[in-house]
DNA sequence: TTCCGGGAAC
DNA sequence: GTTCCCGGAA
């Protein structure tokens, strides 16, 4: 599909004014240094803005730096997570700074493709961290962009790929100002979203979640939970406190153990280092 | 009580 | 293609 040169100048205005009169007040466009932008974009996977804001800033205040983040004890990083969902993000986390201080001697790379080597970050996170820590104008899509050009250039449209998205995400960002126009972007696309019916399951990539009630997820929550307030705790203990068979607590403790969420010491199971 | 939403790794 | 979390809304 292409549009014309009007359409892409029309939208551009039409998302810079809603910036200039609605922009979103967040904690991680104060301070844009590459750690603090860093830590925002990991715990905004899969993670909502409101539950993500008052979780940053007690992290930042404890971990302020990749250093004192390296050095940290899982444990700590954990019990900081707690609440955020999707635990397997804290280990990347912890693993990623660890390599950013060995490797690059504590300074963030300041390129995609080798922040795409850290472990937890994607296209999507490493894009949206150079654009944000940068100010470099990197082409890089997530959820409230993805609305926003749905509802302006694929009203009708259904299973819309992400590489249309791509090039008119290109051909529409403000190169010269790459950090404001992705604000103001991203600004627009969730005022859509909270408007509209959310234009992203016109994606292709739109996907369903299954149940949590009696999911693993849902379990793996729960044995985490009991290990960072009980120190260690057998599997008789976990089958009584998480309330569930044996067999299936077994199949999750290995999981989470090969993750390194939680090692195992002969029969009692607790958080590493 | 069920539904909903959001990136990466495997 | 499937698996990871959690809490607010419906």
């Amino acid at each position: 599909m292409t549009f014309s040169g009007h359409r892409l100048v029309q939208f551009q205005k039409k998302v810079y004014d809603y910036y200039s009169l609605h922009r979103r007040k967040m904690p991680w466009r104060e301070i844009l240094s590459p750690y603090s932008i860093f830590i925002s974009e990991v715990m905004l996977q899969q993670t909502q803005v409101e539950r993500v804001i008052s979780k940053y800033k007690v992290f930042l205040h404890v971990f302020p730096s990749f250093k004192s983040l390296a050095a940290a004890p899982l444990r700590d990083i954990l019990s900081l997570w707690s609440g955020l969902g999707y635990n397997r993000r804290a280990v990347w986390l912890h693993r990623s700074a660890k390599i950013i201080v060995n490797k690059y001697q504590g300074k963030l790379p300041a390129d995609q493709a080798t922040l795409q080597m850290l472990p937890g970050i994607g296209p999507h996170t490493a894009g949206s961290i150079i654009a944000f820590a940068y100010n470099k104008p990197v082409v890089f899509i997530e959820t409230n962009i993805r609305s926003a050009l749905l509802h302006d250039f694929y009203k009708n449209k259904d299973n819309v790929h992400d590489k249309e998205l791509m090039s008119l995400i290109e051909i529409t960002l403000d190169k010269d100002n790459p950090r404001t126009w992705y604000w103001a972007l991203m600004d627009y696309g969730s005022y859509i979203k909270k408007k509209f019916s959310n234009p992203s399951r016109r994606s292709k990539h739109h996907i369903q979640q299954k149940a949590f009630h009696g999911s693993n997820r849902q379990l793996r929550g729960r044995i985490l939970k009991n290990l960072l307030q009980k120190v260690k705790l057998t599997k008789d203990d976990l089958i009584v406190l998480c309330d569930v068979h044996p067999s299936k607590l077994q199949n999750n403790l290995k999981d989470l153990q090969r993750e390194g969420l939680i090692s195992r010491d002969g029969d009692t199971y607790s958080i590493p280092q």
